[in-house]
DNA sequence: GATCGTTGTTGGCGATGTGTCAATAAGCCG
DNA sequence: CGGCTTATTGACACATCGCCAACAACGATC
């Protein structure tokens, strides 16, 4: 088998792997055996054990953000938040089990590079909020920071939202707009 | 020497060791040799290496919450708020580097039992700011939620600020205090 | 005070997982 | 067909973990 393809193979069983069960409880053998070649070629195609992990992270973070550029640009403020709040709320919903799985980080407690791709993740997302909110102009350092922040509540309540099932859609689109609204007309304004 | 204090001193070696390096990279051998002991002890007190790194876990999260009932009680809400916010955000920069190594065992997640202590002290620490807030009364389900979701924003906002450094603490302040302060005024009502 | 039981403690065994590498098989081109 | 490239394999060496039998130190009992 040609070598794309088969890497692309083994990394797709390795995603489903890591999305069931967390990082310490997938052998190398498993994915492996279930990906039907020898444990040592996952090695020839990825390294370590981690590398193919950072793939797999990278992977599962970077399949939500394809139609961001489809949302409307020139409506009012409250418009603009309620759409990406729905967009965000689509993407969670649909790819519930991946992206909860990617979000948790599968079981690699503190380790420097998989904290580096999730917070790659976060900061594009950041972006992509002001970006959509008409923001990114004269973006300084503390606003994204907030926008951070506000990606990090989002990525929190989703998880909330998903994993504890106590809170409405509407309940949560509410919380996440609201947040929104008031962090752009109260807090961004002092940052600037 | 005595198996209680024998006990504690192995549990105060591994909160050392794993606040400094992630799970993986922790080896019961390590433990054992800092504790000046033979590895099988550190099993025999213990059991597994997971049990070894809950203790630690719980060790790390609960030693924040001790001062919370000197909060003034009868202030304007906006004050309230102002004070578990400082409150927060004191505790937080004193032990720093413990309560980062606690909030970045959130990502040993997708193991079901890391994440039930995890979830535990999130419980509770939504519940303190229900308490604090005077709204532990008629404490719904869905306001509960909520309340984990803020606090939620609140630990990723302070490894925000703690980690990156581009925030200063006054404007971490505004953001959780004006963030809260929507959330009861305009998103706790349409919960309840 | 000697004996015995309790208990903290140790070192090692078997099992599992991981990284590496030489050997092999399979395809391709001249 | 013969040689060469390369994908692929199986096995070796090493680390870590859970478990357990053996050892030692200390106190209780007669």
């Amino acid at each position: 088998m040609e070598p794309d393809s088969r890497r692309e193979q083994i990394l797709a069983v390795a995603v489903r792997l890591f999305g069931r069960r967390p990082y310490s409880e997938v052998s190398t053998t498993d994915v492996a055996r279930a990906a039907g070649v020898a444990r040592g070629l996952v090695n020839h195609y990825f390294g370590t054990k981690k590398d193919l992990y950072l793939e797999v992270v990278r992977v599962m973070l970077t399949v939500p953000r394809v139609a961001l550029e489809s949302l409307p640009q020139g409506e009012t403020l409250d418009r603009r938040i309620d759409s990406i709040v729905s967009w965000f709320l689509d993407v969670v919903s649909r790819h519930s089990t991946s992206w909860l799985a990617a979000i948790n980080a599968g079981g690699m407690a503190g380790d420097a590079e998989v904290d580096a791709v999730i917070a790659e993740a976060i900061d594009v997302a950041a972006d992509d909020v002001l970006q959509a909110l008409g923001l990114d102009d004269g973006a300084g350092a503390a606003l994204r920071g907030m926008a951070r922040s506000y990606v990090g509540l989002a990525v929190f309540t989703g998880r909330e939202w998903l994993e504890r099932g106590v809170l409405s859609r509407e309940q949560v689109h509410a919380l996440l707009a609201t947040t929104l609204a008031t962090l752009v007309e109260r807090v961004f304004p002092q940052a600037a």
